[in-house]
Formats: C-alpha cells, sequence, structure tokens
DNA sequence: CCACAGTACTGAATCGGTTCAAAGACGGGC
DNA sequence: GCCCGTCTTTGAACCGATTCAGTACTGTGG
C-alpha cells in the first residue's frame, strides 16, 4: 500500500471513477475545474506517480527516443547528444543514451533492447548497416542516421560533408608548403574515417609533387592516438612526415602529446590538423587547427527529422548536409 | 499484424501455451529440448520481440538504472558514467543518462521521469537534496549519491574526498612559494565546489602570510573558466593573484585560454591548478597540474552498492571514500 | 496394481493505465 | 412539461507478458 498507490487509490480518495483520473492526467480539459482539483490533492496526498508501463503498454509505444553513439568521452558526441537532449525535451521526450565503443556486438546488443522498449524511434551512427536497422524500421520504429548519409529511398539522414572537410584540411596542408602529408585514423571501416580520407586523398593526386600516406589506428580516441604519435616519434627521423591530418581531434591531441612529449616541435617539425573543432582543440598544448562541424544543430536537426517522420502522415526521407569549415590555429602554420 | 507479433501468435505458431513461451524466454530450463527449439524457430520466423514494457508493468519494476549528472559535456561524468555502464551491462541492466545542467528544474523533471519509469535505482549527483529524493526512496527506489557525501543512516553515497583535494591543491601553491591565490568556482551552492575552497581555506588560514580570495563562477564548464580568466586579465595588474586554484579542470582549461589570450604567462605570471585530472588536462596548452579522481571506479562503486542496495535482504547502507592524488605538471611550477 | 514423485505443459488471473461508448445532469427553447 | 444539445462522468474492455495452481503423463517402488 505505501509501496505506490495506483490510479485505482487516486479515484477512490478523489470520490470519482478512475477513467476520471485518467482524463485530469491526460487531457485536463474534459474535465470540470472542482472535480479536477478534487483529483490533483488526491494525488498530492497519496504521492502518486503514474506508472508509465501500464501507459506504454496501452498506448503502444514509450516516450523515450534511443541515441546510439561510438563513444560518450568523444566531446563530439556529447554536444551532438545534446542537440538531440534540447529537441527532444522540448516535445517530452526523454533520451537513452547508448554507447557503442565502435564495437558492433555492443551496438546490436543496444538495439535489441531499444526495440524490446519500443521506443517512438532511434538516432544512430551506425557501424555496419547489419539487418538490425532494417528490422527497426520493419517494426514500425523510425531510424534516423546522423553523422552518415544513408539511402534516402528508406530513411531519414543528417552528415556533415567529410570529403568535403578531407579536402578543406588536405588543400590548407598543401597550401602551407606540405609536401608530404600523413593520415592518422581508423578503422577503416567507419565512413566518417574513409571519407576524411578520400578528400585527402582526391586532393594530393590532382597534383603529382604531394604524397600521402596511411596509418591505420584501432580507435579515435585520445589513447590511439597518443600510440600513432609514439610511432611516428620512434621512426626514421627521415621518414617522418611534414604533416599530420587527423580523422579526429582526439587522435590530434594524442598525436601531438607524443610528438613534444618526444622533443619534436609542432607545428615547425610536423604540422598537425584534427577534425571535429571539440573545445579542447583550442585549449591544446599548441592550439589545433580542426575542420569544424555543427554538433549541436547536427543533433538537433537529426531529432527533428526522426519527430517528423513519427507526427507526419505523409513522410518523405529527407537528407540533410551541413558544410563543414576549416579552423586554423597554431598547429599547421610555421 | 506485420507490425508487432506478440507472445500469443508466437505459441500459436510453435503449437504450445502462452505459459511456455513464456517459460522459453525466462526460465528455459524448465522446458523440454525439443519444445524449445520449436519455440525459438517460431520467435526467428516472426521476427517477436518482447515486449517490456508488458514485462515490467507485471514484474513491477524495470531493467534499467537512472544516471543524473550536472554536465555531461564534462569528461569527468562521461568516465563516470563508462564505470556505471560497465556495471550495469555485467547485470543485464541499461543506463539513462540524464543531464541537469546544474538546474534544479531539469534536475526535478529527470526525477519525476525516472519515477515514472520505475528504474531500478538511481545514482545522482545531486544539485539540492530537496524532497524528491526522500521521495523516490519512499517509493521503494533506492538512490545512491556519488561524488558527495550522504547521511548514511538512510543512504549509500560514493564521494572522493573534496576537502583534502582542496588541501592538497593549496598546500603544493604555498609550498611553491605563491602567497596570494584565487579560488574559481561555483555556484557555491555545489556541495564539490564548497569543500574544495573549504580544504585551500583550511591551509591559508593556519598560516598568515598567505591570501586566499574567491571568484565565483556561475557554471563550471570552458567557457565559464575562460569569463573567469577575462576578468583577471583586464582587472588592475597589482591585483593579480600569483596562483589559481580551480574548482574544476574545464574552468581551469578557460583561464588558461584566457590568461594566454591576454598575453599573462603560465606559470610564470600565473600559476593555476585543476580539478579531475581529464584527459585533456594533461594535453593543454600548458600541461595541467590538477587533483586527481578514480572516475571510473567511482562509477563502478556507485553501481555496486545500487545493486547490493536492490537485490540484499539485510541491506546496509555504505559510504565510501576515495582519496584524490595531486598530479604535479607545469601549470604550477615556475 | 496402486501410490507417489517428478517432469512438462496449460490457461486464466493479474499488473495499472487509457479509451470510448454510453449514461447522467443540466439548461434553454418552445 | 418535453425535447434536444452540451458538458461531465462512468466503467468495462483492452494492451501483452508473467506467474502459479492445476492437469497430464511417465516412471519407480512396494
Amino acid at each position: 500500500m505505501a509501496g505506490a498507490p495506483n490510479i485505482r487509490e487516486v479515484a477512490l480518495r478523489a470520490g470519482v471513477s478512475v477513467g476520471t483520473v485518467s482524463n485530469v492526467l491526460n487531457r485536463p480539459e474534459l474535465v470540470a475545474e472542482p472535480t479536477r482539483e478534487r483529483v490533483f490533492a488526491a494525488i498530492a496526498e497519496l504521492g502518486f506517480v503514474r506508472n508509465d508501463s501500464a501507459r506504454q503498454l496501452r498506448v503502444g509505444r514509450s516516450r523515450t527516443l534511443g541515441l546510439v553513439v561510438l563513444d560518450v568521452a568523444n566531446p563530439f558526441f556529447t554536444d551532438v547528444a545534446r542537440g538531440v537532449e534540447d529537441t527532444a525535451n522540448q516535445h517530452g521526450l526523454a533520451v537513452i543514451l547508448c554507447n557503442t565503443d565502435e564495437d558492433p556486438r555492443k551496438e546490436a546488443s543496444h538495439l535489441d533492447l531499444l526495440a524490446e522498449m519500443r521506443v517512438q524511434g532511434v538516432l544512430i551512427n551506425p557501424i555496419d548497416t547489419d539487418g538490425r536497422i532494417t528490422a527497426l524500421r520493419d517494426r514500425g520504429i523510425p531510424v534516423v542516421l546522423f553523422d552518415r548519409l544513408g539511402d534516402p529511398a528508406v530513411e531519414c539522414s543528417v552528415a556533415v560533408d567529410d570529403v568535403l572537410g578531407g579536402r578543406l584540411a588536405a588543400t590548407h596542408l598543401v597550401e602551407a608548403g606540405h609536401r608530404s602529408i600523413l593520415f592518422v585514423g581508423g578503422p577503416l571501416t567507419l565512413r566518417q574515417v574513409q571519407e576524411r580520407y578520400e578528400g585527402a586523398s582526391a586532393v594530393v593526386s590532382a597534383r603529382d609533387d604531394v604524397e600521402l600516406t596511411i596509418l591505420t589506428t584501432t580507435a579515435l580516441n585520445v589513447a590511439a592516438g597518443r600510440a600513432a604519435g609514439d610511432r611516428l616519434a620512434t621512426a626514421d627521423r627521415d621518414a617522418l612526415p611534414s604533416a599530420v591530418f587527423c580523422a579526429n581531434d582526439l587522435l590530434a591531441l594524442g598525436v601531438l602529446q607524443a610528438l613534444t612529449h618526444a622533443g619534436l616541435r609542432v607545428p615547425a617539425d610536423v604540422a598537425i590538423v584534427g577534425y571535429d573543432d571539440i573545445d579542447f582543440a583550442a585549449a591544446a598544448a599548441v592550439p589545433l587547427s580542426s575542420v569544424r562541424q555543427p554538433r549541436q544543430q547536427l543533433g538537433r536537426t537529426a531529432a527533428e527529422l526522426l519527430l517528423a517522420e513519427t507526427t507526419e502522415d505523409e513522410h518523405e526521407h529527407r537528407q540533410v548536409v551541413f558544410e563543414p569549415e576549416l579552423i586554423v590555429r597554431d598547429s599547421s602554420v610555421r
């Protein structure tokens, strides 16, 4: 009894039927003023809290939305999450944040869980487009891809033009006089990584006096960056590239740390350009040049597309592409 | 029909009763091998996904756990979250991450939502201990405080000794010869901020040749730190403290950026010590001295205490206190 | 041949809101 | 006094999985 009063006890206390209590909660305009107040009083006295499972069971869907990201520790994703949350909260929805650590198995198990929860929709930065996403959609749960373009026939997506971003970074480095550029990033199965490389590659292959090599990493975090930096620092000094372009800022910060630690100077010995322009890029040991993406807006837009898909009768899938912007700081100018 | 097959349709297809399907799902050892296989086959063919609301409604509680933090964009909290997630996932629980932005209203609305969801428990770094936490507990939902000690009579809590942390930082600065120290942090209603100040204050007031002043901020992020740094930089040069101790690393990074931008040298003109030792502290423009906390372990321990509270018959509330550790880097040594 | 234990399975009651057809109350117009 | 429309309230059906008392069947020991 003390445990959790239900709607029946509230009805009893207020001297009305359960239907009326439910109406007070969901469509208060249907209930006469004095009755409404009696019900509110009863709710307050008993400390009644609606049981969301029961509500969901009847209504068929929940008031939550799933957000599946590669790495919560990456400020890029927390900024996107912030944008998603803003929009979701405005519409009375809660966000369930799931972390995949770039592991397809974790991704799968999170998606299964979200399916069981009957979330209103899922925002995901997918690792591999395996069948599970299609399965969700078949079950009537809309899925919006973010930071990755999808097939406009079946899904909405929001992305930033990663090829352009790669091109911006490479163009900047080439124009600054660099002739041997190393791309650090991975795993290459991540589309973002691949496309950023592709953009850089396009710029370089248009000229025959610039060399682009690649050093793949197993993850996109600071530790992986440090490891890559250490490899560079211990390698043959002549083999050292004159510039490094990293697939994201965490890698760049790691590389920067390792190179500095090994006594190399940035940008004098090696220039660095990162990607994402997270807040910490500007505060780095050597302020980091980086390709900026509209992070919060990415999240907001993704959430809006998802909401549109759940509410519109005639929904047409949209692809939104934002343009990245190069921010030049000390790490790439001699 | 295509929408979402339920357990009844699975039962029909497999030629068994709904009870048996449920048993296959929840206590497979009770079901004979061949039957079990028929049921699994039916589940696969129909693409059946259990409806978690129905399950929750019947069972009375969910398989989720709420984590309420001040700021998801702060790496300190994402690291704690990682620890919580590890432990929760090991026990088949999902984590709902809620962000309060240090706003009591958002905190309240998130707690209301978690109560409606009948989460198994809540891990919270509370802003104000208003009645809502007690209300949750009255309703049978255990609440564990983290990064903050609670009343051991009613709740478990995990914290790091913030007074000691403040003391470590201040002692270090005083021993390095600093005689005018500025504490930057706020709002002071946050216990962490208050206690870190208290620790520093205790060290300073034990001597009569050191002066400690305070500059309160409205938040604990990089932007607030930059604002504080700007105020310092534009103030009278004689009024400049010789060292700044910040309530967390985000503030410290902001202060560092603003001071450097204004042409002041760190640590020559002003020394800085931060708090949390987030990954980015080591990668800062001037590698930041900081007070390190065992972040992931904090999260893991908090989750374990919560799980203990939900499973043990005779639960005794525990208080776990970790000790912080001072990491000295360039920002505080001349 | 019966009693009994053990195993495998059944099916109806149950959790707690939401919804909607229908009943009731009330006032105005004729 | 009666009819009709509007506003308010009622109460039972319903969502889908879980649970448990009970049935059916098999094998064992006396």
